[in-house]
DNA sequence: CCTATTGTTTGTCGATCGACAAAGAATAGG
DNA sequence: CCTATTCTTTGTCGATCGACAAACAATAGG
């Protein structure tokens, strides 16, 4: 535990570098973007972080815990299946919109456009993305096996439609479309799941 | 109308240029990339389309005139809404899931994260797909006026839900999620518009 | 106080980026 | 056949890419 003691805020680089890369993406955001972002030497990033990869997947997970926890944080309240899903939608829209931040999804806008060899962080995100739309499927079986749902519905195919949607969200989002219309088109989104409700 | 003719097909070399970048977007293609992929010098590239830049405009429009038109043509084809609403769905599910061929829409996933100097690129895209929810909406719109949805419908709701579906679509078959799920959640996608049709 | 350890500063590395200059080759019009 | 025009070939340009080496500075433990 000697050593010199770091002169930055480590964290709030990290966070710095979070927001660089949710506005521009990995290979949008070069070295010398991210030492003007974080106002420190290159080599100091370096020393911190070790690469400009695992600066990037730090700083997603970064995301994923903080902002980004909204829709696991929404599908594990113990609400009723339809009121989470709201909710769950409600919370991508504020986000996504947010004013002072980047907009839109980091997950969904932060890799989807690589070169060939930097295709194993377009996986990785890709991965999460899946991960996500599993989810809301199982969110969705929960509650049919809780009986809240009727059961021929096809959650499968609900869980891939709320998944379809929040990621589309995030372009509609980032293409500037107003968060009051975002929050609007939220009303015949619950349709497809108010008709498979129990009862 | 003098001089050397051309060696290559400049068609053809277009449609390898739409593809590498519809694969890995504007940035993520090199021009030596394109090199390898159009199979001609940079020289020559350069002599028949100006820059790369002028080279990805030219293919974004190829693809827009030619399988990225399906939404366009669902939507005028004179079907009732609810057809044409399913229809632009399900070709989207079809085009987008292709093998052989590079997965999701061009026009979402080429340039969804640049940097800074190629902002315009991506404004270009995002006003696209902007004029895409709109079209959307104007259909909507125009049924409304004929008599086919209820006059309390939230036509622009409604259409912001179905642009954001479709752009979603995008990004889910991008992760690999496969043809037949997705076709299958159109069916819940389409309560929302079932519920707003007049009588 | 000495030393091992770690952070900071400064400078630069080879590779790759997009883009073109210059010269040679092939056509059409006169 | 001659010439103007266009395409092709070859080579390279300055800028930027991500990444680090080396030297110096500041701390903690002994």
């Amino acid at each position: 535990m000697a050593g010199r003691p770091r002169e930055f805020d480590r964290a709030l680089a990290l966070a710095k570098a979070r927001d660089a890369f949710w506005t521009r993406g990995y290979e949008g955001v070069s070295m010398a973007d991210l030492v003007a972002a974080l106002g420190i030497a290159s080599a100091r990033i370096y020393a911190a972080f070790g690469s400009k990869e695992q600066l990037f997947r730090e700083a997603v997970e970064l995301y994923e815990t903080g902002e980004g926890a909204f829709a696991v944080h929404a599908l594990a309240a113990s609400l009723n299946v339809r009121d989470a899903v709201a909710r769950m939608l409600e919370e991508a829209v504020l986000l996504y919109t947010r004013s002072g931040q980047p907009q839109g999804c980091m997950v969904v806008t932060a890799a989807t456009n690589t070169s060939a060899e930097n295709a194993g962080i377009a996986d990785w995100l890709a991965q999460h993305r899946r991960a996500r739309t599993q989810a809301v499927i199982e969110r969705l079986r929960a509650a049919q096996l809780a009986g809240e749902l009727k059961e021929g519905a096809d959650v499968q195919a609900l869980g891939d439609f709320y998944a379809a949607l929040l990621h589309g969200l995030s372009v509609q989002a980032r293409d500037g479309i107003p968060a009051e219309r975002l929050l609007a088109l939220i009303t015949p989104a619950m349709a497809p799941l108010a008709l498979e409700m129990q009862s």
